[in-house]
Formats: structure tokens, sequence, C-alpha cells
RNA sequence: GGGCCCUUAGCUCAGCUGGUUCAGAGCACCUGCCUUACAAGCAGGGGGUCACUGGUUCGAACCCAGUAGGGCCCACCA
């Protein structure tokens, strides 16, 4: 057996074994069900480190209820992701010569779909590499042909209950991909600008008006200039008009409360079609609303001898102009907040056009009662409920309508130019029988009508995620979505708070009347050593592959876990999957020695037995922590607990106690309570290093597969008794002075000590044979004076005596021994002074007093054994 | 502009209801060990004015107020 554990040369193994043995695959049955939808990741993506994080914390809840005997039922997919695929495909055409624009939806969709099937789950397989013990016969694609009807029939529902609704709206639109986004797919950062002052004439007249804007570019459409009504600098100017520059059309001069008169110049120049306010002021005043752009934001022809050139380049040439004609008075400085598209990057334009929307103030309502009063969907960590509160009661009606190719297209069907000539149904034979109706034109043929081009925004089909992979759209009772749905813990990124978690829960409670899950996780963003977050740009994410490589799935996946806590974020460094591969290779040692060991029939020595007593109340205390770490999420808490027991309690601890003499046997008795132990330890690791455990497991002895440690049985709490941890405690306080005394006289461990003991603590002595064995003790011995010639230790008011040949350093004996006592007596001092406090005394609850009065007595104890081997020394 | 959160050891973070010797853990660091499971290891050790100021309390890392610094979310001010 190598005394390295190796990892590559069995993670596919056992992977491939529990594929084979349908360990991941659940059907309803009678047992408790526990069911987790993975976030479906973008179909072309890959594995990097957030997935890795989040799905290593999804397999290890999955796996800890699938040992805790319940249906685990971890659905994976992926989700076709429109905006972003979309690109990606437009743009690996176009490096083959081919536009969208010349081909028709139907050639692009198959383009999309062999890309699609190229690149497509690759992520799934990366997550086979982690580990996941995802179900795979569930695999779900968001464009499944189910999924797509279910998406569709929700669509359908919404439209007839009078939900959803078409809108001539300002909407984001980005001009790259060439579609609408919703509000939450909008990312504002702020940029250095520049606020140009520009003096319009004022119609028959020598004077002018001066606005203040960011964006000159859109004076072509400009359709007013607005002032504030109070604003006296103006009041002469009332009822006049104005000439816009360069194109000399003429506005008039609006008054209107919304202008702030301390901003700018006080007055401002009202483009309806390009600002979502202005569109409001137009509106008001009852204003031609002037589109100047193209779907691609550059100029149209409103934009005369700008005609074709991108707004940004427009920018700056209208400048050059307006400054060579004196309109431009000045420029200033001024920092903007843009909005660009979460997908593409490029800038958003506010843009009007017919659009599909989602009235959410209604849906929003049960599920703010959900979260926030009736604690029915829990969200790790808390804070993320005020973030949730107050988007939900400021929700804002959901654009839902891209106009792009890939995803779900609209199932509205017009039969005429009328804003009403049209129908809403699942399948155009349906809309057709409708169209009829509507229409009253019976001779209508399915040639007649026109389906909407516009696709619905992924997040539309992705809401009702858990709900369809269980195909609980479609066929609302069948038994699968009984049986599974509400599914139990989701795990995700705060960044999709709105994008999906909280739409999840409005459509649970929209389509099932139920919610969705009821424990949402926030993992944190994965960010690098320096804080940065990880981006393909900056080239600081490590290959997760790669990772997985060099440090083993085990290693990678303790070394994330290790220290994220929900919600923080967790700075990613290798180290930390070093630490989880050594802790591997920790655990594959204690197994190696354990099958190094040669088995008698021999009487089991007191040490061991005692060893083992104790190791049992310990593991139950630490399960006893774990529980509780896990009902809290706290996922790295429970990974720590298990380490420190495995490494320092099992290996430091009970195996050196245990440990046979150099090439002797051990007793049958120990060594099956420690293989027990052993196995006991593999099941609370599983979850967090799967591979390492099987495979130790199916070492231990052979197994038949429905043994597996996968399958097998998570340890249930037994009563402990508390004295023999605190025994224990003390024993090892004894043991770690000797050692230190060892370690200062440079005394190897060969060499036997002999050890006296002063004094009265009620200590068990039964620990004396394991004190003896881990320290190499020749003798003990219970005095009842202090020993000379010797050096000491004190533990509580136990003073312990080491005999030394030659000569003792008595001055350095008794300075150590005076800085005990300094100490102790000041403790002493403080705790009296608590003690003798009356309000104290009559405030403190009876436990917090007796404590006090423990401690008291304590240092007094530890004193009088101080005091008296001063004596004895001076 | 509004809201939320954070500041504890060199680093990353626990500290749950204010009260166990409460000032912790892991890593890193220092010292000594190739001891026959493991140097990816063993044993031992150092290290913090709990951001600051004030208040409440018998008692504060924890509660309250303010100050400084950091982060996140939301919002249409040209």
């Amino acid at each position: 057996m190598p005394s390295k554990y190796e990892p590559r040369k069995i993670e596919n193994h056992w992977y491939n074994y529990w594929m084979e043995h349908n360990y991941f695959h659940s059907t309803p049955d009678n047992r408790e069900p526990y069911t987790i939808v993975i976030p479906p990741p973008n179909v072309t993506g890959i594995l990097h480190m957030g997935h890795m994080l989040n799905n290593t914390i999804q397999d290890v809840l999955i796996r800890r209820a699938r040992l805790m005997g319940k249906n685990a039922c971890w659905v994976p997919g992926t989700d076709h992701a429109s905006i972003a695929t979309e690109a990606k495909v437009v743009a690996k055409l176009k490096e083959e010569g081919i536009e969208k624009a010349d081909l028709s939806r139907e050639d692009f969709l198959k383009h999309a779909g062999d890309w699609t099937h190229e690149y497509g789950g690759v992520i799934l397989e990366q997550l086979k590499k982690l580990g996941c013990s995802c179900d795979w016969e569930r695999t779900k694609f968001t464009l499944d042909d189910d999924m797509s009807e279910s998406v569709i029939s929700a669509f359908v529902d919404l439209f007839n209950k009078g939900l959803i609704y078409r809108g001539y709206r300002m909407v984001n639109w980005d001009p790259e991909a060439q579609t609408t986004l919703s509000d939450e797919e909008v990312i504002y950062e702020e940029k250095q600008g520049l606020l140009y002052y520009l003096a319009y004439k004022i119609e028959g007249s020598d004077e002018t008006i001066t606005i203040a804007t960011t964006r000159p570019e859109t004076i072509l459409g400009d359709a007013a200039i607005c002032i504030n009504p109070n604003d006296e600098r103006y009041s002469h100017l009332k009822g006049k008009r104005a000439i816009v520059p360069i194109c000399n059309r003429v506005i008039p001069i609006i008054e209107d409360g919304y202008v702030d008169v301390e901003f700018g110049t006080g007055c401002l120049k009202v483009t309806p079609a390009h600002d979502i306010n202005d569109k409001a002021l137009g509106e008001k005043h009852n204003l031609e609303t002037i589109d100047i752009f193209n779907a691609d934001a550059s100029l149209n022809s409103f934009g005369l001898h700008y005609e074709g050139k991108d707004r940004f380049v427009v920018r700056k040439e209208i400048t050059k102009e307006l400054e060579e004609s004196g309109f431009l008075v000045k420029t200033e400085q001024h920092i903007n907040k843009v909005g660009t598209s979460e997908r593409t990057k490029a800038v958003i334009e506010p843009r009007l056009s017919d659009q599909w929307f989602l009235k959410m103030e209604d849906l929003a309502k049960p599920a703010i009662k959900s979260v926030l009063e009736d604690g029915e969907v829990k969200l790790y960590p808390k804070k993320f409920e005020n973030t949730y509160r107050h988007w939900m009661e400021n929700i804002r009606d959901w654009n839902i309508s891209r106009q792009l190719w890939w995803g779900q297209q609209i199932p509205a069907y017009y039969f005429g130019d009328g804003q009403n000539d049209f129908v809403v149904a699942t399948t155009p034979e349906k809309a057709l029988e409708a169209a009829k109706i509507k229409s009253g034109n019976a001779n209508l043929s399915i040639k007649d009508l026109r389906q909407d081009e516009d696709v619905l925004d992924t997040w539309f089909s992705s809401w009702l995620w858990p709900i369809s992979v269980f195909n609980g759209v479609l066929e609302p009772e069948n038994k699968e979505i009984e049986y599974y749905y509400p599914t139990n813990d989701l795990v995700t990124g705060p960044d999709i708070l709105f994008f999906w978690v909280a739409r999840m829960v409005v459509s649970g409670y929209e389509f099932r009347d139920e919610r969705p899950f009821e424990n949402v996780y926030f993992t944190g963003l994965v960010r690098d050593k320096q804080r940065r977050k990880m981006s393909k740009s900056l080239g600081n994410s490590p290959d997760a592959l790669k990772l997985i490589e060099d440090y083993g799935a085990d290693g990678v996946r303790v070394g994330l876990l290790l220290s994220s806590a929900a919600g923080n974020d967790l700075m990613f460094d290798e180290a930390l999957c070093q630490q989880g591969k050594n802790f591997a290779n920790k655990i594959w040692n204690g197994f190696r020695l354990l099958k190094g060991w040669e088995v008698e029939d021999l009487p089991q020595p007191e040490a061991s037995k005692l060893g083992i007593a104790w190791y049992n109340a310990k593991f139950n205390k630490t399960l006893e922590e774990i529980e509780n770490h896990f009902s809290k999420y706290r996922i790295s808490d429970a990974l720590m607990a298990i380490y420190k027991l495995v490494w320092d309690d099992y290996s430091s601890w009970l195996l050196e106690i245990v440990k046979p003499a150099y090439q002797h046997p051990i007793d049958k008795i120990s060594y099956e309570a420690i293989i027990h132990i052993f196995e006991q330890n593999l099941k609370l690791l599983h979850p967090f290093m799967p591979f390492l455990t099987e495979e130790i497991w199916q070492h231990i002895e052979e197994r038949s597969p429905e043994e597996a440690l996968v399958v097998s049985k998570w340890p249930s709490f037994v009563k402990f008794e508390e004295s023999l941890i605190k025994d224990f405690d003390f024993a090892a306080e004894v043991i770690s002075g000797i050692r230190t005394i060892r370690k200062e006289k440079n005394i190897p461990m060969k060499e036997y000590l002999e050890l006296s003991i002063l004094n009265g603590e009620k200590v068990a002595k039964d620990w004396d044979v394991v004190i003896s064995k881990l320290t190499n003790l020749s003798s003990i011995s219970y005095v009842d004076n202090a020993v000379d010639g010797a050096l000491s230790f004190r533990v509580k008011s136990n003073e312990y005596f080491i005999p030394m040949s030659g000569a003792i350093d008595v001055d350095a004996e008794i300075k150590k021994i005076q800085e005990e006592l300094k100490y102790t007596k000041g403790f002493l001092t403080s705790v009296q002074k608590k003690l003798s406090n009356e309000r104290f005394v009559n405030n403190a609850p009876e436990q917090v007093i007796a404590l006090e009065r423990k401690k008291q007595a304590d240092a007094e104890a530890k004193i009088e054994t101080l005091e008296k081997s001063l004596v004895s020394l001076t």
C-alpha cells in the first residue's frame, strides 16, 4: 500500500461504481423525500470556482440526506441562457462569415442547437469529476420539449388570468444583442463623463436658453425644453418656443415641477424617446416622440448627416459641430451612472417598444408573506431577507419578451393589424380556433396567423424549474411532483436572488400554492487572494479540472468548504486545497496503520479500553455539534468539527493510545472496536470526501454493492458520559506537561521517566496507564511531599514531579512557580471581588455564582500547592 | 439619495440567549524531531487594547448612541 493517497487512480472507478449500481437514482417510495434541484448552469458554460463551491455544498447535503435514510433526489440540468448563448452563436457564425440576418429563424435555431449539442453538457460531465451525486436520469434542459411546453402553458395560463399584457413601454434595450432586458439584467456603473451646456435660440429673438445634458447627440430627438414654473430666471420665457440647434426644429418651452432648479442651469431638454423621465414628461405635456436610433443604436434618418453612425461616435462629432457653431457654452466633468447589459456589457438605451409584461404586484403577495411572515421559506444567511423584502415590496412588472430566437417563442398569434388582433394559445391549432371566434372570421386558416417573433426571457423558464422538472405544470397531480415537491434546500449565489430565487417563490405559490423549497443557502462569491472577483478577463480563475487533477476531488471539496461560511465571500487560495489533500492523506495513513496490525486473541490493555470509551464519548459529543452546525447550514463548521475529530482526537490521541508496541500484535477486542470507530468516522466524512472514504470502506472488508458506503447509515447519537471527556482532558494536560519537560530538557522519547504526583485533585487514577504509555514512564507514584531534585509542573491543584539526574536549576523552578503563583493570585482576587459584590451575588443567576465559587476554590487549592512547593524549594 | 451588513491573532473566520479560564479555531509562523501509519508528518511554543469614543448593566467582543474605515443591494435626477 502506497504511503501517499492517490486520488487519480480511484476516483473514476468509484464514480462508475456508484453509477452502475444506480445509487443516485431516485423514484418515489415510502421514505421521506429529500430533494434539491440544481441551479441549472448555462448549457454552454464550463465549470468555474463558483460552480465548484455551490455544487460541493449541494452534494454534501444530498449525500448526508442519503446516509440518513432519506430518499435523496438531486435533479441536474442546464439552462439555455438565451442572450448569452445566442450571442455566442452569432459570434461563431460571424467568424464563419455568416450573418444572423441572412439566416431564417429555423436555420439559426439549427445552428444554435448544433452548438448546444457540441458544447452543451460539458459542465455536467465536469460535475461528475467533482463527485456530484445527481440523479442523471433526470437531467433536464430548459429547452427540452416538455420543459418548453410547461413554459408555454404557464404563459397561457397567466395570460388568461389577465396577468400578462402587451404594452408599448420604455424598456432597457441592449443594442448589441438587439433585445430588451429586464430591469434586473441592467447593471449600473459609475462612469466619468461630461455635462454639456448647450444654448438653444429662442424663437423670434436673439436670446438663448442654456440647458445641461449628458447626451448631446439626442438633441435631434428633442421635443421640448422644460423649466421649473417657480424659477424666476426663466419666467419671461414661459409660453415661448426654442429652436433645436443643427436640425432647427422649433419646440415648446414647457413648465414642470419635476425640474430641479439647483442642477445644471435649472432647465432641461426633453427627449421622450430616449429617457424614461422625459417620456413621462412627454405624455403629461402631450409632446411628440422622436426616436432617432436604429436597433443597433446608430442614428436613423432623424440623425440627418449623422445617420448610420453609432451614438458615441455622434456624441463626439456633434459636440465638435456644436462648438464650432457656437451652441456649446461649456462642458463640466460629471459622474453619471450608465446602465450596461449584464450579458453583453453594452451600454443600455432606454427604448420605446411593444413588449410583453407580467404583472407582479399581486403575484408577489404570497411570496412576501411566505418568507417574511410565515417563515415557510428560510434564507441563510438571514440578512438576505431584507434585500428580498425591499425588492418584493417595490416590485415592478416583469418584461418577459426578448427579441431573440433562442428560447421559447411567445405563443401569441396575430390575425390582423389592430392592437388587439391577436390570441394566445398553447398551439397554432388552438390559436386558430380562438382567432376564428375573436375575429368573427370562420375562414381564417393557419397561414393567416403570424406568431409573435419574440421569445421569452430565460428566467421565465427557470422560475418554473422546481415544478417543471417534475412535470408539475403540465400534470399538476402526477406522482412525482406530489412526492418531491416542495423541494428541501436550494443552494445558489446571492447574485440571482431576484432573477431566480424570488421568482421561483412567486411561481411556487402561483402554480402550486406551496413554497418551492424550504431553505435557501446563499454561497458567497469566490474571489482570489487579493479579494478580486474571479473572472476570465483577469485570468485569476484556476482551471477547475486541473485542481481536481492536482489535489483530488476530495481535496478540492474540503479546501473549498473549509473557509466558506454561508453568504461570506471565499478568498480562494490553492493552499486550501493542499490542506484538503493533506487531510485525505492523513486519513489514508490512518487506514494503513490499521491494515498493518496483526490481530491476536489477547487481553485488552486497560489503556485501550479507556481510550476507546473516551473516544466514543467524544465522537457523540462531536456528532451533536455536527448536527447542530448542519441544522444551521454551517457547513464549514461541520467539516471543521469532523476534521478535528479525525485528525486530533482519533489519529493523534486514540490511535496512539491503542497502538501496540513495535512488531507486537493488537488484541482482538480493541482492533474490532477501532475498526468500528474508523467506519463511523468514514460515514461522517463521506459527504465531504466521497471518493477517499468509499475507497477505504471497500478495503476494510469485502462488501456487497448494498453495503457500499454511499448508501450506508449515518451514525445515530448515543448518550455519553461527560466525565469521560473531562477526565481525558485532564490526563491530556498531564501528558502535555511531561512532553514539555522532555522537550525543554532534550530528553529523548526512548528514555524512561519517573513521575510522582502530589495532592488531591480528585482525578481518576485509571488514566495513569494512558499517561504512562504516551509519555514512556517507568513508574508513577503518589507522594505526600514535594520531591527534591525534580522538575515540576501543575495541572489544576495537582503537582507533578519528574526527578532529574544532574543539577536542577532551582532558581528557574522557583521563578516559574512564582509566576504561576502571581497569576493565580491575581485571578483569585478578581473572582473574590466579583463574589464580594453584593449586587452580583443578588442579581446573577445561581449557576454563574456557583461557578465563580468553584473558580475561587480551585484557585485557592492551586495557591496552596504552589506555596508548598516554594517552601520545599527554598 | 435610501436601505442592509461588516471591522476579533500575520491571513481567513467562529464566538448562537450578555455570565464556564472567554478572548477561540484553522492556516501561517517559531523551536525540536527522518520516533517502525503519515515530513502531505509528530511534539512543543509565541501571537489579539475584540476599529474608536461614550452609555446601559453586578457583569459587554456581544446591548444602545456616535465616530472612522470597508463592503453589498436598491433608486429615473438631466
